[in-house]
DNA sequence: ATTAATCTTGACCGTTCGGTCAGGTTTATT
DNA sequence: AATAAACCTGACCGAACGGTCAAGATTAAT
């Protein structure tokens, strides 16, 4: 057995259980008894791997946040406007669809001001996202895209692709009560693309 | 002094009390302490006008719903999909302007899987997206808009016009830790209903 | 002026919350 | 085999929760 395994795998097993319990219940609804009942294990073993539900969450939260900007490969790597913006949409959209919990828990601590996440939204993400700013400010400058704003144009790219995890219920209320299939959700995905693609001008 | 008139005001005092705490806290995280607190009054004398928690939720839910689907007028009576659609985005900006804490609690409601609304979803909203549904259809039989599925158009309008309610925490971090000015909204407002009406077809 | 209805409120209740801790068990090191 | 380190957990704690209630104050109806 290597060292540390069952440390490695309890905290594994309790952070699962946690993005659970705070995706379906947020932060205040979430208790620690429901995180340990979902996890398989006493409540006061999650306080010797986690002292505090606050620090617990904290670590939900940024293995959210990593994988958010990993999404931005694509973008980077492809140097046209189509391409580029549909690579990243559409990873957007595939993590809204595989990873929806992620995506609630972090909807909830932007609706309730981001208490936790401040510092990080306003240093890395927004030099994450002054860099996007420049390369969409490039396509502008040569003609490809019409001229815009660029950051209302990411905000647009984020509330759609964000809308289909965040507002599953309201969809399914609205699709007879079912989830969006496969075959409905790659529609989604391809007229998302298609629209804000036309609607930038980068499509005819 | 007119007949109930202690009732409609203290009504009217806890309601707009719970809204802004609802919004700030969310459902669990609100207290009823909080609530009274911000009314200035005791707590006991919430509970006169309203039995429970959840039925003075419930309320602040039922108002949100209506003014929700009152902003649907613009979209009915315009003939054309150009000045149906930009009244309806606009309408639906600028309630997110106005009254961006009624957004926040809609959004928590959706994203705890809408426990208290669902058969209002399911219903009232349902059948108020199928009239709209024949509406662009008819508008794409027409040769008006590009053929797509009006659902998910929805989905997008819906998406983008909440989102700078929802998550203005984020996009204030984003912006200098300022909100928008009146003037960068105005700015996201038409870039919203260009990107939109173009990205369908309805302009050129 | 009297009665009835409505409104107000401090004190209190059972429950559940996050968190603690002592003492036991298991695993790793020598 | 012995010691140390890491892990486990039932029982417990003070605080805060939603909600109740009896008794008094105010307002409306007669």
């Amino acid at each position: 057995m290597l060292k540390n395994q069952i440390r490695i795998n309890n905290e594994r097993r309790i952070l699962a259980a946690a993005v659970k319990i705070f995706a379906g219940y947020g932060y205040q609804g979430a208790t620690m008894r429901k995180i340990a009942e979902e996890a398989g294990l006493p409540k006061a073993n999650l306080h010797y791997y986690f002292q505090t539900k606050e620090q617990l969450y904290r670590q939900v939260l940024d293995g959210i946040f990593k994988d958010w900007l990993a999404a931005a490969n694509t973008f980077d790597e492809c140097e046209e406007p189509v391409e580029a913006l549909r690579g990243y949409i559409e990873t957007k959209m595939d993590l809204s669809r595989k990873r929806p919990l992620e995506s609630r828990i972090w909807a909830e601590e932007i609706l309730r001001g981001a208490p936790l996440i401040q510092d990080q939204l306003e240093q890395t993400l927004a030099a994450w996202l002054d860099t996007r700013v420049k390369r969409i400010t490039d396509w502008i400058n040569k003609g490809t895209i019409h001229a815009m704003n660029p950051r209302i144009l990411m905000y647009m790219i984020w509330a759609v692709t964000q809308h289909f995890a965040d507002f599953e219920s309201q969809i399914r209320a609205l699709n007879q009560q079912q989830n969006l299939s496969d075959e409905q959700f790659a529609e989604a995905k391809t007229q998302v693309v298609q629209t804000i693609l036309k609607g930038i001008g980068a499509l005819d």
